[in-house]
DNA sequence: GTGTGTGAAGGGTTTCACAGCA
DNA sequence: TGCTGTGAAACCCTTCACACAC
């Protein structure tokens, strides 16, 4: 298979966004035009996207709302469900466990696990926070195909450890350190302080 | 100005991180190579991002952590505080107010703003929710610098075009959709769906 | 006529490789 | 000797522009 680019990836997960948009409005066909619009980057940088994976569009027309979200969810793997495990039962651990947009694209959390004594056996949502000691034979267990990070910074690589012994092919860590992973395992870091610091950039320097 | 990229920033987000952790370590000196090995890039990619701002190493021995971290600080506008607003106080919201990475690097966070009357008057850590009703009142009274909009998708573009005529410059959306935004206003979109999606991607198509 | 699909051009970012300095 | 700073090369991604299909 091709390599595709990170960014291609990323955009189609936006035009899905947007042909969801366009689907519950009922609009039945948009041009690459209108979804460019919509996710503010150009019609060229669409029809690219798509053409590495195939012709989806016809040609004067342009494309078929339900049929596109079809064919790119089938690209990202959307068109199924995922089993979802969280590793810390924090602030943003919490706040994932409940997180509408994974429900709603098939990411169905059924793992929580947390290391302090005082949060394990509570519940959050209709889950339990379990021991993370043992974690391997939990996500064994629930048969665990993508692990979120969610604890603080010193235990996030020795926790990605652990998942990968257990494992797990895919992590989203979101513990402000960078996590190394063999080849064959995808680790994507989600640092929200990144970002603002990035806004903080741009208003000091403009 | 030179026009500084994007991917440049966010890797001078992780040095500033990394060098923390040297600094906490007790570490004094730190070559480029290192810094690159933390964050999982080269070490010609360190010494290329920060030559656009000047030199700051010897060479043969390598970089002063505490003088670079203070550097890079004084880059990305760290060595000061950000008066942070966040609109919506669901579960994101909820999280980001006591998120410790915001307040360790200076981003604090003075004001939650909802409009849903079962959550305004409540308390989220020390701040009570306010009527969003205010938003524009809030923002300028709190002197507020940098938003954040942590509301559902389609009340998104309303809270971003109140934000902008409010006055603020930079933005920061947690929700599923692209804000658009007059030119010298800052958007940064964050959409954890987007990551764990191209997780589904990479276990699907390898 | 309209809007897609795509080779070619253009622009930007990363990597290379080495001169230069402590 | 060791490691930075940096032009030049390589690479990748985006934009252009147009043939082509409906």
């Amino acid at each position: 298979m091709k390599k595709i680019s990170e960014s291609t990836i990323r955009r189609l997960s936006k035009y899905y966004r947007s042909l969801e948009q366009l689907i519950s409005r009922g609009v039945e066909t948009v041009s690459s035009d209108t979804l460019a619009e919509m996710d503010g980057i150009t019609s060229a940088q669409v029809r690219k996207d798509l053409s590495f994976f195939g012709t989806f569009g016809v040609r004067g027309l342009g494309y078929d709302t339900r049929d596109l979200k079809r064919q790119i969810g089938e690209i990202l793997g959307l068109n199924r469900t995922w089993r979802v495990g969280i590793v810390g039962a924090g602030n943003i651990g919490k706040a994932l466990v409940s997180y509408a947009e994974f429900k709603k694209q098939g990411f169905q959390v059924c793992l929580v696990m947390d290391s302090d004594p005082e949060k394990i056996g509570t519940r959050i949502g209709e889950l339990t926070v379990q021991d993370t000691r043992d974690l391997e034979k939990l996500i064994k267990k629930e048969k665990i195909e993508i692990a979120i990070i969610a604890v603080p910074a010193d235990a996030a690589q020795r926790v990605a450890n652990e998942l990968i012994d257990a494992g797990i092919k895919a992590i989203l860590n979101f513990a402000p350190i960078s996590i190394k992973a063999p080849h064959g395992i995808r680790v994507k870091n989600e640092n929200t302080a990144i970002e603002i610091e990035a806004l903080s950039y741009f208003l000091t320097n403009s």
